[in-house]
DNA sequence: CAGGATCCGTTTCGATACTG
DNA sequence: CAGTATCGAAACGGATCCTG
């Protein structure tokens, strides 16, 4: 497990920004349909395995992303946003918007304009998507010892 | 100079937030009048001075900050925002609100209720007092080669 | 084969001492 | 006051290995 600075009374959200990684599973988790593991591994520019699997261990231990079992394939997991992670989405945007003032590389120019042209209606359609859950997902494992 | 991985095509926006240190610059210079290394030194909750140091070369780098020397002490220097440093402003406000709901390390009493009640205000408020420059400074060293 | 864990060389960070 | 130099500690990244 990554070793923070939290010991510091820094603000909260350093814990979670502060860090190459997370903000980059968070976008791809809110925007671009990553649900699992190999996702994110494909997508996030080139993270190696286990900064991954640490990364995605901190998020859930903060409550900001949750695991779920497949319905299909008990071996393959879906991580998913809570609402606290939601709640996280005018931030990304503001992100993006403000990359996007400033530099080029940015999101898809679909996106763009939608989010230029309807903010709110962007961010209703997403954070309805987020809160879909699949059908019969089920929790992960609980406690082992009972 | 710190060495960052704007070699692969992540956001931008990273390379300014997936950080531990200038998120603190950057809230200190915004919101709570800090203005030269010393300040900065003082409140971001124990820097050390080469990070430091870094940091703020790199913000002035980004065009996100701007060094002047102040015009009492011509060994101070007095660092403010740029306007693209500005329009940072709601990304940070974002977070102050989301770590304000999720965690209690916070802002000022005050400063959260003014935020609640009046967000755009309070933005104007911090804006304005952000673009007001010391009135006879003078920009810091062109280059020296001429 | 998905989802990691482990090992290990390299890079970056950060505390302290020191300097113009 | 505003930084730089040094050096040990921590985090990263890549490869490989493990487990169901």
């Amino acid at each position: 497990m990554v070793k923070r600075k939290s010991d510091c009374p820094i603000n909260y959200s350093l814990e979670i920004f502060g860090d190459n990684w997370t903000l980059l599973i968070i976008r791809d988790i809110m925007f671009f349909d990553k649900t699992c593991y190999g996702d994110f591994y494909e997508s996030a520019e080139g993270i190696a395995t286990n900064i991954l699997a640490d990364r995605l261990r901190f998020l859930i231990s903060e409550k900001i992303l949750k695991k779920l079992v497949s319905p299909k394939n008990k071996s393959k997991f879906i991580y998913r946003l809570t609402q606290k992670g939601i709640d996280l989405m005018p931030t990304v945007l503001d992100l993006v918007e403000w990359g996007a003032k400033y530099n080029r590389d940015t999101f898809p120019k679909k996106f763009m304009t939608w989010l230029r042209k309807d903010r709110e209606g962007l961010m209703k359609h997403y954070r309805e998507k987020a809160m879909l859950n699949p059908a019969n997902s089920i929790p992960e494992r609980r406690k082992q010892h009972r």
